[in-house]
DNA sequence: CTTCGTTGACTACAGGTGTAATCACTCGGC
DNA sequence: GCCGAGTGATTACACCTGTAGTCAACGAAG
């Protein structure tokens, strides 16, 4: 599976919000802070549709883009990575990590007990 | 913090395991499979003083390498960074991707599970 | 029909990254 | 004193990424 760059993931993620768009819709909903034109993010597009991730639909003279990758197997696989570069694959230290530096809070803990408690069962 | 590629995140890591190192051990060290040369490694390592999460000392003439970053802050900012992206910042969310995944076994489950139970107390 | 806005395609360009080669220097051995 | 191995510095170069500008075509408005 090919990478997404960090600013290509900012428009797969107004895609995976809702799709399809036209080009003109993305860069409306690309989150401000970017600043980015519409230029930029039609490269973007481009780019994400030549890695395979994206694909468009002819709608007349313009095209709607939606996403060919489901955002859970895009995240799963960069989670993956990085838990596997940093963290030897296994979970534990990472919340370990997490917990050290007061990323956690108890209403989290809970949270996560629960969850486990179900998955054990 | 200035950002640390993949590829020199594997000279960062034969540091974090052992230093200080030459350029030379440095290389020797890198896992084979990068295949790297000894330029590549000692270009990468650099780039890494420029950036200055690596210190040298002199020892003759040559360099005896050291990280300036702690590991754990690292990977701390990494891990948050990713969280943040792709999970709005929220640990449980991830633990149940991982789940989902089947990328949680048994033990990692009774481990987690201690590791909160002693964070609670 | 002419004009104008919209759209995708193509081009541009600087900075980062992977992957080196080459150069100049120097120290240890002869 | 000279030579070769090791060393950091400098340079190279292609590909990726962020960030556009430009262009040609086309469709709506007048």
């Amino acid at each position: 599976m090919e990478r997404i760059a960090e600013g290509e993931y900012a428009v797969m993620e107004v895609l995976w919000e809702e799709s399809p768009l036209t080009a003109a819709e993305v860069a409306e909903r690309v989150p401000a802070e970017r600043g980015w034109s519409l230029a930029t993010v039609k490269t973007m597009l481009s780019r994400l549709l030549a890695k395979g991730v994206l694909r468009h639909e002819e709608d007349g003279r313009r095209y709607l883009y939606r996403p060919a990758l489901a955002r859970e197997d895009y995240v799963a696989e960069e989670s993956g990575r990085l838990i596997d570069r940093m963290f030897g694959g296994r979970l534990t230290p990472l919340v370990a990590q997490l917990a050290a530096r007061d990323r956690l809070t108890p209403a989290d803990i809970e949270e996560i007990e629960a969850l486990l408690k179900a998955l054990k069962s």
